[in-house]
DNA sequence: ATTTTTGTGGAGTGATTAGTCAATCTGAAT
DNA sequence: ATTCAGATTGACTAATCACTCCACAAAAAT
């Protein structure tokens, strides 16, 4: 047992459930099964622990797939690729979901200064520079593109969130917001 | 002067700075220029102030425009309409913005239990289910419809916080994603 | 004029919190 | 067997926090 990983996923679970300010960091080494000490042995902080825990959970997700074109795939399967990858991550993880939402929308998100975080996401953007300028997709500014994407991507997971439809009725709004999501960009 | 207003102001500019767990009760008596007893004279938590605060940005933004086609105008303009008074309006008021982000990614969230917010939001909803049962959008299910369009909206608004354009190309990106937006749900 | 209600202040309180520390344990290297 | 570095513990602390309480002021009602 790594008690390192167990003290971050208590903190996961705490997080969500309480927010930052709700959870103690004597709740979560509680929750984690190790002593107070052990915690602050790992992190010197509690906002160490939390900025830790975002990156862990980002780190997770983008070892579930690979950012680049395969050989021989278009770019609307590589585009439809990440979209569907992300999504069903998303989906399968609602509550690292969760926490990166709350994080993107907390003063933490500002302490944040990782690099490998950054180039994944560059990683993203250049992909989608390379489709803007062969004419894959519209003429827009990247970021403005990267803007579109990602947020029609939460949208569309917050629905099924909400409305938890079946596997089968699931797949098929996925697919079809994928299609709308398409039509927009190219 | 009404010091109940002074305290809501004081808690937004430190709440949106610092995050809910960031600000003690007492550095928003001390910024709102009132004792600590007057804060908790109005508002017998600081959890009812949180809430009391969202309700009332929610409040502010809903008396910007009305939610209701008028006389002889299009379904096309009367989302227009309502798609750039949100946007602008969150373009004015970053800081108010920015809170209600941060309170709904919240386990604050939970506590909430206003009735004319929700019948604000019933509104909307009320008008894209007519305007799908009309067949100007796409019969796509109300909520999922309702979802693109709020994430639309926020996607771009981040965008255009971070881009920051001059005046004249922000009107341009904006009226432009509503473009993309009216041919994506129609 | 007198009472009642409401607003305001700010010191005070008990509980809670992030973080420390010295002592012990573990296991691997020598 | 001895050493030693890192892991682990949990009692401890200094600070902070949400919230109370009571005295008093201002205004409103009688």
């Amino acid at each position: 047992m790594d008690k390192q990983e167990q003290i971050l996923l208590a903190a996961l679970k705490l997080f969500v459930e309480f927010g930052f300010h709700g959870t103690p960091t004597s709740k979560i080494a509680q929750e984690a099964g190790v002593s107070n000490g052990t915690l602050f042995h790992y992190y010197k902080t509690k906002d160490e622990l939390v900025v830790a825990l975002y990156v862990y959970i980002k780190t997770n997700l983008s070892e579930c797939f690979n950012i680049s074109q395969a050989d021989g795939e278009t770019v609307r399967a590589t585009f439809k690729r990440l979209y569907l990858g992300w999504m069903y991550w998303a989906l399968e993880n609602p509550v690292e979901f969760k926490f990166t939402q709350q994080f993107n929308s907390s003063p933490y998100q500002s302490m944040l200064s990782n690099e490998a975080i950054q180039t994944q996401t560059q990683r993203l953007i250049s992909l989608m520079q390379e489709a803007i300028n062969t004419r894959v997709l519209k003429p827009l500014p990247v970021e403005l593109m990267f803007t579109l994407i990602s947020s029609h991507l939460y949208g569309i997971n917050e629905y099924l969130l909400a409305s938890n439809p079946v596997a089968e009725k699931k797949d098929e709004i996925i697919n079809q917001s994928f299609d709308i999501l398409w039509d927009m960009i190219t």
